[in-house]
DNA sequence: TCATTTTGTTAGTAAACCGTACAAACAAAC
DNA sequence: GTTTGTTTGTACGGTTTACTAACAAAATGA
C-alpha cells in the first residue's frame, strides 16, 4: 500500500502532527469538522488555531490563488499570522508558492499562494445503486481522476462489505499521491461513528463500515448517508444554497438536507427518509413497508418505469403519468418547504424520468400551495453532477472533516 | 431609568467589561450566542475565553451548586482555569459562595457556588395574542416575578409598536436589580437583526423593534420569532430534547423548530410558517390567504371554535370535529417528522381544543403515515409552561444572547 | 498522631495572536 | 534619475489564555 505508506511518511515531517489535530491525524475530531461541536466542550487556544488553519485553507481553497495579504484581508487575521499558518502548510506541502503577481501595482509584488491540489487525492465510494458499487480516485479539486466498480450480483451482508473492501484496495493501488482519506456514502441510516444502522437493500445491521476500513487500510475514512453526501457534493460542485433540499430518486427514494451549510441528521440519525412517508389522502399503491400511497410508490425509478410501460400499452399520456408523480412529490415538499422555509430544492435521479413533466408539475404545486412570498425565488432544479453525485460527495466529507474545507 | 443606571453601573467594576465580549456589553455578538457562528470568521483566544466562560455559567445554572472543582471535573477544564474564571463572575457580582458543602468526605470541604440568580432580572414581551400584548418581569431562573398586560385595542403601525415600548417601560419600572436584557417574542417574520419584517395582524412591515427598544432603553434586547421563542423556552423549563417541533396554535397556526439545540430559522426567517401550507388532496375551506384547505384553516383556534359550535348546533360529535383537525395536523406533521427525524412534538395553544381527541388523532395518524422504526418513541404531549410560553422564551433568548445560557 | 484525600491557590511555561517596526520591491510623480 | 508613497512579507516583543507542577489548608480514618 505505497499510498498509506506516502501519508504516513508526512507526520514526522509535519509541523502540526506533534501538537494536535493535523491533518494526517484521524484519532482526533478537527474542530472544523463538518459535524458539529458539542456546546458543552471547552474550547482550548489551540483549537482556535486549528479553526484558523482550516479558514486559511478554505479561503485558497474557495478563491483559489491568493497572496498571504489577500488571505489576511478576507479572514480578518494579521499578515503576521498568516504567514505563520501558511509556513506550517508549505512544509507540510498542502499549500505551494506559484509565482509572482503580474498585474501591475505599486508596492512589492505579491507572492502567490494555491493550495497543492495534487497533494493528496480521495477515494470516493457510492453504495447507493442497487446492482453495483462505484468508486472513484479524486483530486483534492473534487475532480474524478479514475473510475472503477464491482458490480453486486445480489451481494449481502459480509459479502457486500468485502466488495467495498475490495473496490477501496483497487482505487487505492491506482494512487499516485498521498491519500487524504476514504469516503463512503451509503445507502440507509449512518450513525456519526460510521457505523450502517440499517440498510435492508444491503442486509446490513449495525455493520461498523468506517472502523472495518480503518482496520484494513488505516487511513482516514468517513462513512456517511448516501444523500448527504449528495446533498454536500452540490453544495461544493454544483453551487447550490446553504439551505437547501436535494430529492435523490433511485430504486427508493431519499433526501439530504443541508441547513446553514451542514447536512441535518436527526435524532435517529435518520434525516431524510421520506421515501416511506404516505402522501396525499386519496389512497395509493401498496408499498414494500406495508403502507399504502408512500412516496416511493408514486416516485421509485422501478414503480414509474411501470407506470409509463402501463400508460403506453394503454396508448396513454406518459406526459400525465409523470406529472402526477410530480405533483405527489410537490405535496410531500411543501410541508418541509413551509417548515423549513427553504428556497432551493434540487433533483437527482434519472433524467429522462425527472427532467420534465415531473419537475414541472413539483414545482408548480409546490408554488400553489406554499406562501409564496416567504419563498418567492424557490428554484427546483436537476442536478448538473450526474451519476458521480455521491462519490464527489463522499470526497466533500473526507475534505471536511481533515481540512476543514467544503 | 433606575434599571439601566444600575444595569451600566456594572461596566466600570467589570474584569472582563475592558477587554471584550463581557456581560454588560450588548454591542458584540457573544461567541456562544444562540446565533449560530458565521463559519468564516475567524476565532481568537479570546474567543474561546468568552466560550469557556459560558461553560462555566451554564453547568452552575443546570445543575445548581458546585464547588470550583466540580465545574473543573464536569468541563474538562483545570481548577486553576476554573478559579480564575470564577474570580471574573465573583466580581461581577454573577456568581456567589454559598458556603461549605456539608457531607462528610475526606479532603478539604468544597466551597460551593451558585449562580447569583437574583443578580439580574429579565424584561419577557409575548406580542403573540392577537388581543393583548403580555409582559413579564423575570429572574435568571426564567421565574415570573410580576405580571402585566396591555390591551391592544385595534392598535397597529406605530402605534402597536409604541405599546411595547410602553409595557417594557413599565416592567422596567418593577424591576429591583439591574437588567439584564428585554427579550421580545413577535408574530411573523423576525430577521436577525431583530427587525420585524412581517406581521399582518399587527400591520408591520420592516420594523426595526430591536433597535426602537436599544435607542429608548439603552438596555440589551433580542426579539425573535413567537414560536421560535417558545420552543426555547419549552428546551430550557419543559424537559423538551434538543431536536423537536413547537406546533402553536391560536389566532393562527405557527411552528418553531429546535435543531441541535438551536432555533432553526430558515433561508428567509420564515421557518416553522406552516399555517398557510395546504393540507392534504381533499379539499378544504377557503383561506383568508386565497388558498382552499390551509393548515389554519382546519387548527386556527377561531376556525375550530366555529366548527365546534356548528357541530353542536347540528348535534353532531364535537369529537370527530377535533379528530378531523388532529388527522389534517397529523397529515401535515408526517412530511416534516420524515424529514428532520423528529422525536418529539410539543403542542401550545388552547388545551380544551388541543388536549384531547386532536392530539389522539395527530399521533395517530403520524404513527400511520411514517416509519415507525425510525421514529419509535416518538412523542407528542402538551406544553407544560401554558400562557407564559413565550414570555418566558423571550427570556431565554436574553440568557442566551448575554451569558450563553440555556 | 500520621497518612491520605480533596480543595483551591501560586508560580512558571507554552501556545496563539497582536501591534509595531522594518527591509524589499515596485509605481508614479517630479 | 531621484524622490515619494504603497504594498508585501518578516522580525521582535508583548498580551492573553490555559496548562503543569507544587503547595498549603482542611477534612477523614487508621
Amino acid at each position: 500500500m505505497t499510498a498509506a505508506g506516502a501519508q504516513r511518511s508526512l507526520s514526522p515531517t509535519s509541523a502540526t502532527a506533534a501538537r494536535g489535530p493535523g491533518i494526517a491525524d484521524h484519532t482526533t475530531q478537527g474542530f472544523s469538522s463538518g459535524r458539529a461541536l458539542r456546546p458543552s466542550a471547552k474550547i482550548l487556544p489551540e483549537h482556535a488555531r486549528s479553526h484558523n488553519r482550516s479558514l486559511v485553507l478554505q479561503t485558497l481553497y474557495r478563491a483559489g490563488q491568493q497572496s498571504r495579504a489577500d488571505i489576511a484581508r478576507s479572514t480578518g487575521l494579521t499578515r503576521v499570522t498568516i504567514s505563520d499558518l501558511v509556513g506550517e502548510f508549505i512544509s507540510e506541502g498542502l499549500i505551494v508558492e506559484t509565482g509572482q503577481r503580474e498585474d501591475a501595482r505599486p508596492g512589492k509584488p505579491a507572492t502567490l499562494l494555491d493550495i497543492n491540489r495534487s497533494a493528496f487525492q480521495i477515494v470516493g465510494i457510492d453504495l447507493s445503486d442497487y446492482a453495483m458499487f462505484r468508486g472513484a480516485l479524486l483530486d483534492l479539486d473534487g475532480g474524478i481522476l479514475e473510475h472503477r466498480e464491482v458490480t453486486l450480483a445480489g451481494s449481502t451482508g459480509a459479502d457486500a462489505a468485502a466488495k467495498v473492501v475490495g473496490l477501496v484496495g483497487e482505487l487505492l493501488a491506482l494512487a499516485t499521491s498521498p491519500i487524504l482519506g476514504i469516503g463512503v456514502g451509503s445507502p440507509g441510516v449512518v450513525d456519526f461513528t460510521g457505523t450502517v444502522l440499517s440498510a435492508p437493500n444491503l442486509g446490513w445491521t449495525d455493520v461498523p463500515l468506517q472502523r472495518i476500513l480503518l482496520q484494513e487500510f488505516s487511513l482516514p475514512v468517513v462513512v456517511g448517508n448516501d444523500a448527504n453526501a449528495a446533498v454536500l457534493a452540490e453544495h461544493s460542485f454544483g453551487g447550490a444554497d446553504r439551505d437547501m433540499m436535494l430529492v435523490k430518486v433511485g430504486h427508493g427514494v431519499g433526501a439530504g438536507l443541508l441547513v446553514g451549510g451542514t447536512p441535518l441528521y436527526g435524532s435517529r440519525f435518520a434525516a431524510g427518509e421520506i421515501g416511506h412517508v404516505v402522501v396525499g389522502t386519496d389512497g395509493g399503491l401498496p408499498c414494500v413497508c406495508g403502507k399504502n400511497g408512500c412516496l416511493e410508490t408514486w416516485l421509485a425509478a422501478p414503480r414509474l418505469e411501470a407506470a409509463l410501460a402501463a400508460a403506453r400499452a394503454n396508448s396513454a399520456s406518459t406526459d400525465d403519468v409523470l406529472a402526477e408523480a410530480g405533483r405527489h412529490l410537490g405535496i410531500s415538499l411543501a410541508a418541509i418547504v413551509g417548515a423549513l422555509n427553504l428556497a432551493e430544492i434540487v433533483l437527482s435521479g434519472p433524467t429522462h424520468l425527472l427532467d420534465g413533466p415531473l419537475a414541472a408539475a413539483t414545482i408548480e404545486t409546490l408554488r400553489n400551495r406554499t406562501m409564496a412570498q416567504f419563498h418567492g425565488d424557490l428554484t427546483l432544479r436537476m442536478t448538473t453532477l450526474g451519476e458521480d453525485i455521491v462519490v464527489r460527495g463522499a470526497a466533500v466529507m473526507v475534505l471536511s472533516a481533515q481540512l476543514g474545507v467544503s
